[in-house]
DNA sequence: AACCCCGAACTTTTT
DNA sequence: GTTCGGGGTT
């Protein structure tokens, strides 16, 4: 632990003073590229190392999985395996493997399955088909975001204050959806955090053994955090106080899913005797970029103002390019690549960033033409593809057939082999009557003679893969699930193109497999099968980890945070993709849209705020006036982000014009307000309000038959 | 009772 | 561009 001096004195007096903070709750906050991470990986280390802290007694919270990776990865560097390691992983990793080994005092099936985003959605789907609430005003994705809002708020269903009308049939809903969940061994994503901090709550054995053991807890992006998060930091580290937080409240992006910024001043306010520590130097970015950001960031109301500074000089401004189109934005950034590459930079250097995953494409497509190698993280999530998830559900069956009804039904007859409804419901039925899980239904019907014949081959294909899987390895064991549940056959068949790439997947997945196999050798290969269909649903972006190599490195910004890049390409400049048209507001038609659409507004300028930050030397902004949109060519303009960075911090690099600032308020004003309008899909209507922005108009329109929506003038003709 | 075809609807971001 | 569901066909 030689090295900890040295690394104290390379940190700037404050990062130091934090580094070193005494026992007691400490928070940091910090802008952009100030060496957030920095001080928490060298706080555990300090720690360790010179306060003597038992490393398994430390517990370090982060939110993704990229980032708990990288802070494992530089605790270590620094420990150099003198030590054990601290305890590293997300909220939901670490709720997970807490409630693995107290399923018992948390009330939990032992074999409890974790659903996805896509699962949960389904589920609740199925859950309405039956109560026949099919055809309310409830859609499968309102109750879901309702069940989700309130968990993370951590209210169980009947905890209700609003009690009335739709919010009445919402609670229904979600205490169905409860009984439901605990019936079948079913865990979401919030009720992983739920659950735990309802066991530290209630079971005071639990609570005191993990109060004893945890010295300290240090938690990274603090201003991501909710209501639920809020509480499990409480219930883990409040007892003894040893609560570092680290946080940005302009790199607060994920209030969508309950996030609140206000919960630094909350710790502030609530631990009173905290040291709180400011940093605002920013070591990563040049001038010019670091400048363009900090414009950018304060047309944001409300916020605390920092003043972001650089001690370097130099650097060159943010190269824009405004292209014609997509496939001319991706070229562009092909074209640059190649230039800077050949003058010695290495492909890892760059970094394509984007608001959508959807936008990958493009330049999946344009790079994969130019055999540029590439690496996507997150993308069209590999996991959901409908043959990765076949296969998965097999493997869920085979790890534990007795839980989890709902792989069993999706899987039984897939491929087609001849099992239908009736099938279905009678084992839905013979479960139901003698209270015995589905798969020990299907049993007994395989066994009940001719008229079942067809179940028999899927049951005795189930016993079979669980014998192989006590023997095998994990990749051998996907490989054979392949092959024996007659999938990789089925999709051979089809002759498309579609098809015909469902069997590369396959193969991917066998590689997959194996891959997590080979990086969890220091684990041990018991329940190697259980780990991986976990690590699946709470860890699906890293498949392929093995490649630091020479590639350029594509992700959404919200994967981006944290990260950096020297070389970034921020693209999709572009009104309704950033900022993305969900914050515009033409989809919401209530009265509380202007201050929400307010608050989502900053959301997405706090998000180009992050895809900026993450650049140290060089900048490019793109964009293009056409995009291919499921299937057709749209017009866009330029974002409303471009004109707030000051003019002379911007270098035009592109092939079509560029509008100069233009006047907020547009003679169109006069033009629209009051008029009759029609529009396409909406019908007629009447223009209650218009706003202008970059020259662009957006009609708050009162439809006759859809209510009010706002909509970009151009979609709308004045009717005669 | 299962399969097939065609039209409709849906597309933020992550654990 | 894709997936889902309805309705007609085998």
């Amino acid at each position: 632990m030689k090295g900890i001096e040295e690394r104290l004195a390379a940190l700037n007096p404050r990062q130091r003073e934090a580094v070193t903070a005494p026992d007691g709750p400490l928070l940091v906050t910090a802008g952009a590229g100030s060496g957030k991470t920095a001080v928490l990986v060298n706080r555990i280390a300090w720690l360790i190392g010179v306060k003597s802290v038992p490393a398994n007694r430390i517990i370090a919270v982060t939110f993704t999985n990229k980032a708990a990776r990288e802070m494992k990865r530089r605790v270590q560097e620094i420990l150099q395996a003198e030590e054990a390691n601290p305890v590293v992983g997300t909220f939901h990793g670490l709720c997970n493997q807490f409630l693995r080994t107290r399923h018992q005092a948390a009330g939990l099936n032992r074999y409890f399955s974790i659903m996805d985003q896509d699962d949960q959605k389904s589920f609740i789907s199925n859950l309405m088909k039956e109560h026949n609430l099919r055809y309310t005003e409830l859609t499968p994705s309102i109750v879901q975001s309702y069940i989700n809002k309130r968990k993370e708020s951590k209210k169980r269903a009947g905890e209700s204050e609003v009690y009335s009308g739709r919010s009445e049939l919402l609670e229904d809903l979600y205490e169905i959806y409860e009984r439901e969940c605990e019936e079948q061994g079913l865990v979401d994503f919030a009720e992983l955090i739920l659950r735990t901090v309802e066991v530290m709550e209630h079971n005071a054995e639990v609570r005191e053994q993990i109060q004893q053991r945890i010295l300290h807890v240090l938690i990274d992006e603090f201003q991501d955090t909710n209501e639920l998060q809020y509480q499990w930091m409480e219930m883990f580290g409040g007892w003894r106080r040893n609560i570092s937080a680290v946080g940005d409240e302009d790199q607060s992006i994920y209030s969508w899913r309950g996030a609140l910024s206000g919960n630094l001043k909350r710790f502030e306010r609530q631990y009173d005797d905290a040291l709180v520590v400011r940093l605002e130097q920013n070591y990563r970015s040049t001038k010019p970029i670091l400048d363009a950001a900090n414009a950018l960031i304060k047309q944001n109301t409300n916020r605390f103002e920092k003043k972001l500074w650089t001690g370097k000089s130099g650097g060159s401004r943010i190269k824009y390019m405004s292209a014609r189109d997509s496939n001319e934005e991706a070229e562009f950034i092909v074209d640059q690549i190649r230039t800077f590459s050949d003058s010695g930079r290495s492909l890892s250097e760059f970094a394509v960033l984007y608001r959508t995953n959807a936008q990958s494409r493009n330049f999946e497509e344009a790079f994969g033409a130019e055999g540029i190698p590439f690496r996507v993280y997150g993308g069209v999530r590999f996991y959901q593809r409908k043959e990765v998830k076949e296969i998965l559900n097999f493997l869920r069956l085979v790890a534990n057939p007795n839980t989890n009804d709902a792989a069993l039904l999706r899987t039984i007859n897939c491929p087609p082999r001849g099992i239908g409804e009736v099938a279905k419901r009678s084992i839905a039925e013979m479960a139901a009557d003698r209270k015995i899980s589905y798969w020990e239904a299907t049993c007994a019907l395989a066994d009940t003679g001719r008229r079942w014949v067809k179940v028999r081959p899927f049951v005795d294909l189930i016993n079979h893969l669980q014998s192989l899987s006590a023997t095998r390895s994990l990749g051998k064991l996907m490989e054979l699930t392949i092959e024996l549940s007659g999938l990789r056959e089925h999709y051979e068949q089809h002759t498309d193109p579609t098809e015909q790439n469902r069997v590369v997947n396959l193969e991917e997945l066998i590689n997959a497999a194996a891959g997590f196999e080979q990086s969890q050798e220091s684990v041990g290969s018991a329940d190697i099968l259980d780990r991986y269909l976990d690590s699946v649903v709470l860890d699906p972006g890293d498949t392929h980890d093995d490649d630091p190599e020479e590639k350029v490195q594509m992700m959404t910004l919200h994967t981006a945070k944290g990260l950096e890049f020297p070389i970034v390409f921020l693209t999709g400049l572009d009104e309704t993709i950033l900022p993305h048209f969900h914050s515009i507001g033409s989809w919401r038609s209530s009265t509380f849209r202007k201050s929400m659409e307010q608050e989502e507004m900053q959301e997405e300028r706090r998000l180009c705020y992050v895809g900026m930050t993450r650049a140290k030397e060089i900048l490019f902004f793109t964009r293009a006036n056409r995009r291919m949109l499921r299937g057709q060519w749209e017009n866009f303009h330029q974002s409303r982000f471009v004109q707030e960075v000051p003019r002379d911090l911007i270098e035009l690099v592109s092939s079509t014009e560029v509008p100069e600032p233009t006047v907020t308020h547009d003679a169109g004003h006069v033009d629209w307000l009051g008029k009759s309008v029609s529009h396409r899909k909406f019908g007629g209507g009447v223009v209650t309000d218009v706003e202008a922005n970059v020259g662009i108009l957006y009609l708050t329109i009162d439809f006759e038959t859809v209510g009010t929506k706002v909509i970009l003038s151009e979609f709308v003709s004045i009717d005669s």
